[in-house]
DNA sequence: AATTGTTTATGACGCTCGTTATAGCCTACG
DNA sequence: CGTAGGCTATAACGAGCGTCATAAACAATT
């Protein structure tokens, strides 16, 4: 058996993230999401072996994961920073495609799975929300806000964030995200030196 | 030529919206779309020539309308009633549906067109979104708020409800669009009194 | 009753879908 | 150096896709 990392299945991976954020998931055909990496399709079912559905979770859980490591890195620095990288993360994802891609989570999540599978991928997406959520709230609690207030606060920073980058899409126009940034700042500074 | 309203075709309408807020656009077939009023797919294109498209555009706007009706109505009473009404419309949606349900333009935002069609439904969506944000805007206005901020408000409130729909639809829990509503609540508050 | 135009019914078109099967390739270990 | 097992290549399966064409059924006006 093979020691190493097979690289081909994680580039799928990303592949398939970076497509499903752009197309959604129902728009993603299996044949896109192998050839979107230069894998063939065949070792999509090989590394893959629940389908579709499967690949979808872990691209979800991939691009859920990178952002948990900015914000886990950032947060260090206070919530403040922390959501500022947040922000900055998902501004350049919008910018850099041209207001073509979004976030992938999110495109999960507004997707009714067919009836026949097992729906790994919102799923997914529902526990990368709540570890964000999870993230923030403990970075507000550390910093002295009370444990009901972060964790509404973390809600509602996740929400608006989604929200206005799906807006940003929409209109092409990345003003959504720049108008909701500065008040969640504000209210994050607010939270804090209560 | 018949002089009354063609009853099919906005059954069509009524039924796409309703079938993409919870599969969303790619994840509804043409025939899934007729099939769910009870029309007939020829009928599908002697009303929307331009096919999927034009439908999908249509039923954004038809759900987009509703929304924007209740918020004009409700608006009267000031942005508070107005934000009230807007999160109650949205919470029914979620629970009547057990969750299966969220926003017809949110899923239609999240959604790369196809190369080939020009982009009629993710426009319609745009527009939607900025008259719902107009009109909260205009009502915070009236009550006193500085325009800026008013405009920014308003993208702050349809980006978070918005977001926090599709967090409740992952999470199986209505949780996140209550824990907003409090909070968006104060701020509109906070805005009107200064 | 005849006529006109709108709506429905039906079937087909070429293509693509998710998934599976199988035969061959390649690499790492013995 | 042989051989076993993970990976790739390729083709096929039935089903379903968006769209179009055509003819029958219908309603309303002469």
């Amino acid at each position: 058996m093979s020691q190493r990392e097979p690289r081909s299945r994680e580039r799928i991976i990303i592949g398939a993230a970076d497509l499903i954020r752009r197309r959604g998931l129902a728009g993603s055909t299996v044949r896109d999401l192998a050839a979107h990496s230069g894998a063939p399709l065949g070792s999509t079912y090989h590394y893959f072996p629940r389908g579709k559905q499967q690949l979808a979770a872990e691209a979800v859980r991939f691009a859920g994961d990178l952002a948990t490591r900015v914000l886990e890195r950032e947060l260090e620095a206070g919530p403040v920073a922390g959501l500022r990288a947040f922000l900055a993360l998902w501004r350049q994802t919008v910018i850099d495609s041209d207001f073509t891609a979004g976030c992938p989570v999110l495109a999960v999540a507004v997707e009714e799975p067919p009836d026949d599978a097992d729906p790994e991928a919102i799923k997914a997406a529902a526990e990368v929300f709540s570890a964000w959520e999870g993230l923030l709230s403990a970075s507000l609690r550390d910093r002295g806000a009370a444990p009901e207030e972060a964790a509404r606060l973390a809600t509602l920073v996740v929400a608006a964030v989604e929200g206005s980058v799906a807006m940003c899409r929409a209109k092409r126009d990345i003003r959504p995200l720049d108008d909701i940034a500065a008040q969640l700042e504000t209210l994050i500074d607010a939270a804090v030196t209560t």
